[in-house]
DNA sequence: TCCTTAGTTGACAAGCCGATCCATATAACC
DNA sequence: GGTTATATGGATCGGCTTGTCAACTAAGGA
């Protein structure tokens, strides 16, 4: 499972690819989204300093996408904001596995790794907004479930 | 990824299953295996209450396996340890998701987990015990990589 | 009965993550 | 220049997991 905070980081920016490259203020996006405020700040600077998000302070400032939502995948958003997702961890307990010193479980974690990070890196911030967009646009059309 | 406790239970009841069956202390399966003998305690103490295993206090006792080997998946171990892997949680964040709430990676995630436990459940302490012993057989002939 | 052994139990400390608060820096506007 | 708006950065807090410690209880043997 992916950490919270990289979980917040894919509801901002599919919030921010639905607004369609417009300049946000933190706390507007925080109010939508349900992400306390002042955590939200602290996801999206580490966003910035990683090059995912360009912020802008002062007025008239707030957030923007640095490039296109099909272009952030998933996985770029756990790598900026280094969850363990991305680390060798082996499945039995908290080491780090490897080829050389394998565990009981490394064949069958190392296949499951690669579906993960497949499926992490094929799935952009644009697919999560769609997805988003099309339930909201069920959501408004009770009956049609 | 599996909680250090369950990996501890994981390499703990392993050791036991290769000792066949005899009554250990904990102190020993700890100095052993490295795992804090503090902690390993607790941890027998947990897998006791759920009976996994059996243990007796005072002069002569110790612990040893309520069943077979080959009767206790590591998802027994899971369930007995409260991992969060038994859980039903989303991949992409902390909320628990279901088919009626589902996020974006809902359908992926569901079918990596099935994955998972099926692993989980079909992997026995017995399968664990007998990769270790292979390992050890294979240190002992060193050329024979 | 008393001593030793060994698991049981509860209190507690360290570290991490999620989360909050507050002060500061910076940019725009008047 | 002063005021306002906004991100930045640090200190701190609470909960959870990991891990330690010490007192307690049960069982066996002398």
């Amino acid at each position: 499972m992916l950490s919270q905070g990289v979980g917040y980081a894919i509801s901002a920016l599919s919030f921010l690819a639905a607004a369609g490259g417009k300049s946000l203020l933190v706390k507007d996006i925080a109010a939508a989204t349900g992400i306390p405020p002042a955590y939200l700040a602290k996801i999206v600077h580490a966003l910035g300093k990683r090059g995912v998000v360009a912020t802008q302070r002062g007025v008239g400032g707030g957030v923007t996408l640095a490039r296109p939502a099909s272009d952030i995948s998933l996985f770029d958003l756990a790598l900026a904001l280094q969850d363990p997702v991305v680390e060798p961890m082996c499945l039995l307990g908290g080491a780090v596995c490897s080829d050389e010193r394998a565990c009981p479980a490394h064949e069958f974690w190392k296949a499951q790794r690669a579906e993960i990070h497949s499926y992490l890196q094929t799935t952009r911030v644009s697919d999560v907004a769609a997805f988003e967009a099309d339930r909201m646009w069920k959501a408004s059309k009770p009956g049609t479930v």
